[in-house]
Order: C-alpha cells, then structure tokens, then sequence
DNA sequence: TTGTAAGCGTTATCAC
DNA sequence: GTGATAACGCTTACAA
C-alpha cells in the first residue's frame, strides 16, 4: 500500500525527517513553527507512522506474543479478554498463536514472534519443562500460566489446584454426599493432573467413581450417562471443568435425576455460564489471571528484568444451586 | 535480547551475509558446502531471524490484524478460533485488538496496526458506513464482517439476518405458537437492528410482545422475568441471540414454565453451548465465518487485489428440543 | 557461486 | 532549533 512515510511529510512541510520525528514526537527542541507546519502536512497527507520499522529502530515493539493451547469455549476467550483490557491500558497490542499440534508446532510458533513482540506469555498446560526449556530462550522475557510447578527459569502464574479440589470435596462432603463421581480431564494436561492427583488424596476409595473426559460439554455428558446407564450409584459428581459439569448436568435431566436433591454437581473453574447456570464451583478469575500475567510482563520490560517469580491463586469455592437448593 | 543476528552467522560461517540469506531462505545458486556451513553456524547460534527486520525489508508481514468490538463469550471465541484456524493452515499471525469504545479508539487501533500487518478484517457491527471510511484508509486491503449493506469500499461479509429471522418466525408458528416475545439485542448494532427490522416486518402487532437486552445472559433472564412478573401472558420466546436465549430459559424454568410445552424458546447464532442446552437457533456458523473472511483476505492479498465483493451468508434453521419435545 | 552495497521507514547522535 | 547521517536486521539487485 503506497502510503506516505516520514520523507514525504519532510518534503511536505520544508523540514528534515529529523525535525518530522522530532515534532511528531512531541519531543523538545522544536519550534512552534515547525512543529505546525510538520502536523499540518502529517494530516494533509494521511500519515500514519510505520510501526514495523520504528520497532526496529527502538529495538523496541510495543506488542506481547501470546501463546495458547487450543483451547475452545469460554476459558479462552475470558483469559484473552483480561489480557486484552491490560494490553489495551498500557499502551501494548497482542500477537495471537495458538498451538495446536505438539512442541515443534509450539517451538515454530515462538520463532515466528522474534522480531514481532517484546515479550510472551505462554499458556502451556500440555509441556512439560523440558519441552518448555526446548522452546523457550532461556533469557527471554516471558511470562508462563500453569506451567510445572518446577519451572523455575521463568515467571510462573499457577493456580492453587489442591486447594479448589479441597473445597469442593470438603462442601460435598458437608452437605452429606458419601459417593462422589469424578469426571477428570485430559491426561496430558497439567491442570486435570493436579485435579486428578488433589482429588484422589482427598477421597477415599470407597466414597468415589472416577470416570474421565477431555474437559468438552459432550465428553461430560457422556461419562455421567455411562455410569447411569452402567447402574452406578452417586450422589455427587465433582467435574475438573465447567463444561464437563454442564454436561453431567444433562445427563442428570435426561435421565429424570433432580439437582441437587439427587445429584449434586461441581465443577471448576466459573466461567461466565457457571453463574447463569447456578452452578457451585471454584472461581479461577481466569479474565484477572490473564490480565495478571500481562501487566507482570509489562512491568518486567519496563522496570528492566527482575528476578523470575512464582505466583500461586487461590480460588474461592462458589457455592450455588446445583449443590444447595437455596442461593 | 541480545539475539543473533544475520551477521554473526555470516562471520561464524565465514561468508556473507547475503549468502546466509539465500542458504537459509533455500534459494538457488548457493553451494551445498555454504549451505551445510551455513546451517551449522545458525544452529549453534540459535539464530531466529527477525521478523520486524524481515518485514521491513520484504513489505510485508505475513500477519494479520483483527479489530473485534467488545464480545464476551463464546461468539468471540468462535470467530477467533475460525480465523486462527485458517490464519494457521496458511501461514499468517493474527494481531488482536478489541476497540472497546468508539470509533476514535477503533481509529487509534487501526494505526498502531500499520506496518504490523498485511491486512485487515474489521468486524464492526456498530460502526456505520460514515465511521468506517473515516477510520478505514479507501484502499487499505480489507475485508469488513457484517458492515453495513451500503458499505461497498471493501468486502463485506454478512449474515442474512431477515433470512434467520424468517425462518424462525415460519417455525414458531408452525408449531401453533401465536403470542411471542421478541427479545431484541443493542439498539447500536447492526445485526439487532436488522434481526429486529426483521422481526417487526414479519409478524403482526397481535401476535408479538417486545422487549430487549443487550445480548448478554443476564439481560435476556431479566426481561423475560420482568414479562412474567407484569402477568404478560405468551407461548414463545425468541431472542436476538442465543446467550439472551439463556437467559430466557432460566427466567422461565426460575417461574416454573415447562420449555416447550408451556414457551417454546428460540436463540440466534448457534453457540457451541446451544447444542449441549438443545435449543433451537439460528445457525451461523461463526468459526466458518472468520475463517472464510481470512481466506478471502489471504487470497486477495496473494493474487493481487480483487474488485471488492459482497458476500451473504444464508443461516440455517436448527430445530432441538427448546421449541419440539423429540429430536 | 559469492560478496558488496543500497534500501525498507524509523530514531538518535552528532555537528552546525 | 535544525539537518545530515548512521544505525536497526534483513533482502536483493548488481558486480565480480
């Protein structure tokens, strides 16, 4: 697109590009005068600066790579939306990528962000630290989400897994549920590891059913209605994310079951539809998550590097009515 | 990041930097020994070439910028999904921004994107045809989603809302339902003006009950439950999409209306959620939608550019159990 | 086949 | 206060 650049304002308003910068700028040193006449002959010309390559004579780009997992639903577009209001605030714009395949897929995704962004966040639940020290330069500024606990070459914002998974059987087990179904995630995935494992230390063996899924609504469903339809007996089901635990909700309806009189349901995680659904699970804060790692970002290149650090949140039980029939 | 350049690679293989260029970018003319010299040297250095830098020289980005309005939830997610989908197979970045106020903001996003990006999808529902040539550089390589039918300076893609509309009116009748509330979305935005248009054109004053929200869960709840608490009597619901459709249902289920038998319930836009809470809607789409408005963008931009097109999306009917208590 | 050097659109360091 | 000019890291004629 043959748009006009910094020469052609020059040649415009009678000054040096030096003087163009220097107006546009708003830095010292600069002349009412010219300083008008540069603003004049910028508008007059529809001039708009070329951001590419005053990134590259900054060294400096003003954009923030981000890398997800192929997350679809709710989940993701909350945390892209908290990134996004604090990108917005801080003057920052977002380079999306999202890895579907594996960590070469991942590594070829980074590479393509060199030159592109100053710093990344990446959102990895599915490598492990070596995969994560493979992809990512080890002085590179980035920021992880709910990578290994044991990731120690990068800033790190975790969830307190355990503690949700306590909560939540700890409350079952107070509104007197004594046979819990689990519906775990994906095994592959770190969050339904950490899921998996709190809820397994917390229950005994005779008080669970474990069943799994790959953290969609459908995959809910169906393990609910395959114990049903298998003749099991519970009182609970706790899912490891909110979709899944819409499904189970389903399954319930379908097969008559009433919520919670019969079955009580949790899930993890509150997605925006958790409330407008009633249903009792553990709050993530997944839009501040995502707007928390942004700004610790931002003020990691600002302020100069400082020193990685682990975050840890703790979520906050959401009692609703899919657990207790009144609020 | 004091990354390697070009440079280093050149002097550690002891040859030009032209010819790093060529070994690694695999054009002809270069020796099998420069090449394999080459390719050593850049992987001991670990060398990324830099993407700015590339661009700069190259014109062009091979990324794309995206320009949403402020949407929550899983229409915005779908939509990133098909664009990132597509931006993916063919080898593109997407560079996000959400222009949460006006269009002085949009206009702001837009500039920070030049020189970041090759081109454009704009998805502005409440901009109208005025703002958008204001904000919209006449030749930038563009193509607009659900602009405004008049807008003719770029491509637009756009929903055949009054077709989505008419089809759910036909079905909502067919099923004998004769009194329907019509929950309208924002007053500012294109597809609730013209779903609503759509509506009013459709059916008689007898037959409809009107009322409206902001296409958010909460706002759909809230105007059905303010319907049923004025004793307003009716036998369907259609809302202006599917998240108010949500709403809708709680408020009915929360008032002790079976759903059909009592109101049947229609949403808009086919949300993956619609599936799993069997409701009929209005299917759109959405992923599909992005994922063409980048393809044709992508193609427009390889094959040169092309006469700006028009293209309208028929939506598909999706009858579940909202409105018919089998299938 | 290879290297030299100009150029992409900025900013920043100098002189003046 | 202003203007040349050398970077920034890359690609690509054009020479050799």
């Amino acid at each position: 697109m043959g748009e006009a650049t910094i020469r052609d304002v020059a040649r415009k308003a009678q000054v040096s590009v030096a003087s163009v910068s220097r107006a546009l700028n708003g830095l010292d040193h600069v002349s009412e005068q010219t300083r008008a006449k540069v603003a004049a002959a910028a508008r007059d010309l529809g001039y708009v600066p070329h951001a590419g390559a005053r990134s590259l004579s900054l060294a400096r780009t003003n954009a923030i790579g981000v890398l997800l997992p192929d997350v679809h639903g709710e989940f993701f577009s909350e945390i892209v939306r908290g990134m996004d209001v604090e990108a917005n605030r801080r003057g920052y714009l977002l380079l999306l990528a999202n890895m579907h395949a594996g960590s070469a897929q991942a590594k070829a995704a980074l590479q393509a962000m060199r030159g592109r962004v100053d710093a990344l966040v990446v959102m990895a639940p599915h490598l492990d630290r070596a995969a994560i020290s493979r992809a990512l330069p080890q002085a590179s500024r980035a920021v992880l989400i709910n990578a290994p606990a044991n990731v120690r070459s990068h800033s790190n914002i975790r969830i307190d897994n355990h503690a949700g998974v306590r909560a939540v059987i700890k409350h079952l087990k107070a509104i007197g549920r004594s046979r819990m179904v689990y519906v775990g995630g994906p095994s592959h995935n770190l969050d339904a590891q950490e899921r998996a494992a709190a809820f397994a230390s917390a229950s005994s063996a005779d008080e669970r059913i474990l069943a799994s899924g790959d953290f969609s609504v459908e995959s809910g469903n169906a393990a609910v209605r395959g114990l049903i339809e298998a003749g099991e007996r519970f009182d609970a089901v706790f899912a490891a994310n909110d979709m899944m635990a819409i499904g189970a909700i389903q399954a319930l309806r379908a097969a008559g079951l009433r919520m919670p009189e019969d079955v009580a349901v949790a899930g993890f995680d509150d997605v925006p539809l958790a409330e407008h659904l009633e249903l009792t699970t553990v709050r993530v804060r997944i839009a501040e998550l995502g707007a928390r790692a942004l700004s610790r970002l931002i003020t990691m290149l600002e302020n100069g590097a400082a020193e990685p650090v682990s975050e840890l949140h703790s979520p906050e039980l959401v009692i609703r009515r899919s657990t207790v029939p009144n609020a």
